[in-house]
DNA sequence: ATACTATATAGATGAATATCAATATAGATA
DNA sequence: TATCTATATTGATATTCATCTATATAGTAT
């Protein structure tokens, strides 16, 4: 539990992966079109892509040539609540 | 600001750390008690102390001998905060 | 002043990270 | 089949990280 919340942690932990969370909840992209939103070159957007899968931070699915990243939200909400859990005195809403 | 989150996420992506806030979460304590809850040196408890400072995710006060640790909670709630706004299509709430 | 307790710093080290260039693989198309 | 496009993998490298031992610093107490 603390562990798989330490390794989603460190797939946030870096910037460049940040940016394509944020990018990705705009919508699903290819890493084709990523790759030209990002400063880096192709194989360590790969890395990048794979440390994220790995933290089951996005899933994927071949589209013909090219394959889809989608953020999976599910793992962001389970961030906010073991956040939640974890300092269990306060209560947040955001509805 | 997302620099600044990717080092809050940096200091979160440690086993020892989020063990740490855990029990400071829990009441205030000071280094001499948390070294006896975990299974590291003492030098290597101020490093991991001094990472999470920097992420502003504690504060620390001197009482005579000793020096309390303190979770700033408010960084936890921009956190939570954060992932909200990145993601800002789906509410959530835990009252 | 001396000794004790709590914490921090310095220096060393092995492991992990982020990056790249080069190459491999998988599917699409001519 | 041969070529093109998109993605992944390999191997190298410089940097950062987590850890330790040894030592310094700051406050307390004798």
């Amino acid at each position: 539990m603390k562990q798989e919340m330490a390794k989603v942690f460190k797939a946030l932990s870096d910037e460049n992966r940040l940016y394509i969370i944020e990018l990705l909840l705009k919508g699903e992209l290819c890493g084709c079109v990523l790759i030209d939103k990002l400063d880096i070159q192709q194989p360590t957007l790969s890395y990048h892509l794979r440390i994220l899968k790995e933290a089951n931070l996005t899933t994927s699915y071949r589209e013909g040539n090219r394959i889809m990243y989608v953020v999976n939200k599910d793992v962001l909400n389970e961030v906010k609540a073991f956040i939640d859990a974890f300092d269990h005195v306060e209560a947040s809403c955001n509805l």
